[in-house]
DNA sequence: ATGAAAGCGCTAACAC
DNA sequence: GTGTTAGCGCTTTCAT
């Protein structure tokens, strides 16, 4: 009596109470077809009376496989991964498959953690969106299991990923500010340990050279890529004399260029004497004080692209992996479209 | 050959390579002091050759329990919830315990199923922050395993819970507009059917009955209580004859107020001639176009205080179940307090 | 259509 | 300290 049950209910138990044998209860279950209505009946009516739920490991184990996938993700906080999730979750849900999210926290030993627990629970497969750049995640994704890398792109002979253009946004984002005017452009970044706030950086670089124009080119590099980093950068140009400073603003991420809008809104005119343009299309965005153009990433996509991806491969269908880029898209707003 | 292995790495393969048996590997990775060090070391270095991973399916099924909870999510593109997240994720961690996310996406059906996939999977206790009104949640909460509800205030003869004192929170963001002068207020809110949207709505009523003022209050309805919402009811207010209109708008959730800032505050002057106030403390609020002054949920003391009562009651001591309410904070910015 | 029985990979006694 | 072994609850042949 003192004794914890370890369960309280077995398919036994149900099978007992149906007055039928345990592999009849799992075939009411799995394969309904193949049990006679009148048994399934009488098999449903004891799971119900008995509130049983078949144990998932027992089931996992006996059966070898599982219906539910693993999706790590960086940084919940940010809007694109959580977009990135829904995707995913949508994708999974229409495969029939569950899909089940840890939060890394920007964390790497945190991100360990899960994807050894993914492991260890013998998910179907993983849906990994990194905090480190690709080159740093390449022992992960050797691992034997089914694996589709999101937002950096893989040698498709290692595993499936699907990520967006950086290096295309990076241009786009400066082209833009080019083709409305500006021709001192400061691209505010991250360390280029991050692939993506790399290759922005280079998709920058290329839109200037291809401009066939006089462009200067500033490049500001800030320890992260949030809000307060941005208030910095803004410090720091509003610090340097006028003909100094940029008259167009490329920043890294939306947060970044939340910080510069919140600093410099009401020190000088946006976008007339300095654009800005932000890269994520976060919520951030949308609702700054000056609403942020952006490049947007389609996280959603992103997701839902990974999830197809993984299943696929789940499937048991002959698949190679691949390698797919989406392309980001410019989203117009007042801060460089005064 | 063409069979897929079902498991390539099995405890009795490490055991053969380590020339030990199978019981001697568990124990190296369960009790490591019970093993001699040699051969620690000679299991270790097998299982590192042979890329060995625990199955967590056979390791819960015969040890019967798991240290793995599960958090029910309902919206995760709402940045309490994120809060919520991860407070739960640090305690969860602090506890040693490892903590899978599921999101629901408002959606009941999805969040049956993931209540369903978590009891499945035996996971050792489940944390659920519910979509709906905690009345329609009671079946659910009667499940026989560990669960702690969060967001919603539970009969502690039932569960654990965590929740907010919504009706608190809305009588402080009352008490605040009337004592920055407001005399005409409007609380816009959504169907009652969700608790603490009307609890909110009672909390307002309250300060404005303990007042002692002459106030008067109009109470508005919206379908839901996100950013649409808010823009229909701020066309709906700029409609009403001036004298007709609130002076003060007590809006139950920030992406609410949000709507409202959107679409007033170019036609009047906030908070002169309309006052907001918002709920949450969503991102959303401090970087609207006017930083709205709102009620600041403590979303990541929820989370964490939802894993620490979790973890007692995991912990198999003495434990009744408790109603843990915490009080919400106003925070006050441009949008009562220009 | 249903029953019987052999594992799935591991943990936890218990024996040595 | 280490080996042996009996299950954990289920799926899945294979008989019946």
């Amino acid at each position: 009596m003192s004794d914890v049950a370890r369960q309280s209910v077995t398919m036994d138990d149900v099978a007992r109470r149906a007055g039928v044998s345990r592999g009849t209860v799992s075939n009411a279950l799995n394969h309904p077809d193949r049990v006679a209505a009148t048994t399934l009946a009488a098999v449903r009516q004891a799971i119900g009376e008995l509130g049983f739920a078949r144990n998932d490991h027992a089931r996992s184990l006996a059966g070898g496989r599982s219906t539910t996938i693993g999706l790590v993700l960086t940084d919940l906080e940010n809007s694109y991964f959580v977009d990135i999730a829904q995707g995913a979750e949508d994708g999974a849900m229409q495969h029939g498959l569950t899909i089940l999210i840890a939060n890394s926290q920007r964390d790497e030993a945190r991100q360990r953690t899960y994807l050894d627990l993914f492991e260890e629970a013998r998910l179907a497969g993983t849906l990994l969106a990194p905090h480190t750049a690709s080159q740093a995640i390449a022992g992960t994704v050797q691992s034997s299991r089914p694996l589709v890398a999101l937002n950096v792109a893989l040698d498709p002979a290692l595993r499936c990923s699907v990520s967006v253009d950086n290096e295309l946004g990076g241009y786009l984002a400066a082209q833009h500010l080019i083709e409305t005017g500006c021709r001192h452009i400061a691209y505010i970044g991250g360390s280029d340990r991050l692939d993506p706030i790399r290759e922005r950086r280079q998709g920058v670089r290329r839109a200037v050279a291809d401009s066939g124009r006089q462009i200067r080119l500033t490049e500001i590099t800030v320890p992260a890529v949030r809000t307060p980093d941005g208030r910095t950068a803004a410090l720091d140009i509003l610090q340097r004399p006028p003909d100094a400073r940029p008259d167009g603003i490329a920043a890294a991420s939306d947060l970044l260029a939340l910080g510069l809008v919140q600093v410099l809104h009401d020190k000088v005119r946006i976008p007339e004497e300095i654009a800005i343009i932000g890269y994520d299309d976060n919520a951030a965005a949308r609702e700054s004080i000056v609403p942020i153009t952006t490049i947007a990433q389609p996280g959603h996509e992103v997701g839902r692209a990974g999830a197809d991806l993984l299943r696929e491969e789940l499937s048991g269908q002959p698949h190679t992996h691949r390698q797919i880029r989406l392309a980001p898209q410019l989203r117009i707003r007042q801060s460089t479209a005064g």
